[in-house]
DNA sequence: GTGTCCATGTTGCCGGTGTCCACATGGGCA
DNA sequence: TGCCCATGTGGACACCGGCAACATGGACAC
């Protein structure tokens, strides 16, 4: 496979926002049509999951005619993919954003708080944007777990600073960031597709903060 | 929708197995059709996850013509079902097979023991079995939280066991399980569609073993 | 300015799938 | 013996992912 240019290492975020683009949109060559693609896929995903990523559909709502696809992702995989990352990226940057409202004093009560926030708002971000947070998952790439990078980053910054502020032994710091990922990620899944599904919004959260509560503690 | 005797509640677990039905297939009607569309699906499932599932396949398969399927099926959603009940059943046996195997003797640290076992034969099936597994759970019907039942069934009746033992306050049994759960399934998910994908097998057995001990310090 | 090239987009086509329809069959019961 | 309805068949339609061949026009050389 091999499509040219098809520069799909680059932009590692790749964003159009277009609400109007009089001129860009009119001409032959789009000017963006990848971006545009992804910001359709996106919604696509949002609204249904990965299954309602049709790459047909996606190309007549953008405007443009089927196969023009194909000249800026290998196959659906590929567009499916892209749609993964932005999922991804969002997800860090809601909880960065989060992680930004609580700044870390050296403390430890502050420290333990940044923990237990980041795993809210991983949940939260689940529930809120069930489609596009399973697509985020159902098609992720490897790469996703590079270090201080990705939501994967976040958690593991704030395990840190538990560390530095004494509230969580340095020989038990290996192997907590799996486990509180695993934590969270599981029982936003329980939530989203699994036997948890149905569960009133106020019983969840208490669910959740229990968990959140086991896990500070067993850490 | 009334396809007439659809007769999708009955038989919570239909199976056949017919390695060799020579008669039976060979009549005009099948005789289980249903059941036996079931383990073709079944197939399908662990070969390649939900995706993989193909009802015209499936019918082909069999050594039916398609449409067939629809006397037994509403529709795809239908026969997923059927395969999801089929995925959940074999993980709840695959786990209460290995607490057979671990008989409790009302002593403390061998309820431990039928915790830490109960998760880790979670995290081995999904990983044995990732299709069936991810099938199991991707088109999950809501009445598999029923008490006692299922593979939280299992999993409840360890936890309480572990009350009765005195290992668990009775108080902090309440959301005990949730917590459980949903971080065996989501290590489960991070491993196999997640960025633990390839974390080699030791590496992962370890992981595993840091989050057991930490769900059961923080109980 | 003009001409060429190639990235980008278009139409057409194929095989495969889910789902509806009308029809065929034949086992069981009156 | 004869009828009925559950069960299975064949055909059709719309849609999708993915090739291939063709069209266009922006950029760049001269």
């Amino acid at each position: 496979m091999d499509t040219g240019n098809m520069d799909t290492t680059a932009r590692p975020v790749d964003t159009v926002n277009m609400v109007e683009a009089p001129d860009a949109a009119r001409r032959y060559h789009h000017g963006n049509l990848r971006a545009a693609l992804i910001d359709t896929a996106v919604d696509q995903a949002r609204a249904g999951g990965a299954d309602a990523v049709v790459l047909r559909d996606a190309a007549r709502r953008t405007g443009v005619s089927h196969n023009a696809a194909y000249r800026h992702f290998a196959d659906r995989d590929d567009l499916l993919a892209a749609v993964s990352a932005r999922g991804m990226a969002e997800l860090e940057k809601r909880m960065r954003d989060r992680m930004a409202d609580l700044p870390d004093d050296g403390r430890g009560t502050q420290a333990s708080a940044r923990l237990r926030e980041a795993g809210r708002e991983y949940v939260h971000f689940a529930l809120a944007e069930p489609g596009l947070f399973s697509t985020a998952f159902a098609c992720a790439r490897p790469e996703e777990g590079a270090p201080g990078q990705g939501a994967y980053g976040v958690l593991s910054t704030v395990l840190d600073d538990l560390v530095t502020a004494g509230v969580l032994p340095a020989e038990r710091r290996p192997g907590a960031d799996v486990t509180c990922w695993a934590a969270v990620h599981g029982f936003a899944l329980l939530c989203l597709q699994g036997p948890l599904q149905d569960l009133p919004e106020r019983e969840r959260e208490a669910q959740l903060d229990g968990l959140l509560e086991r896990l500070a503690r067993g850490l």
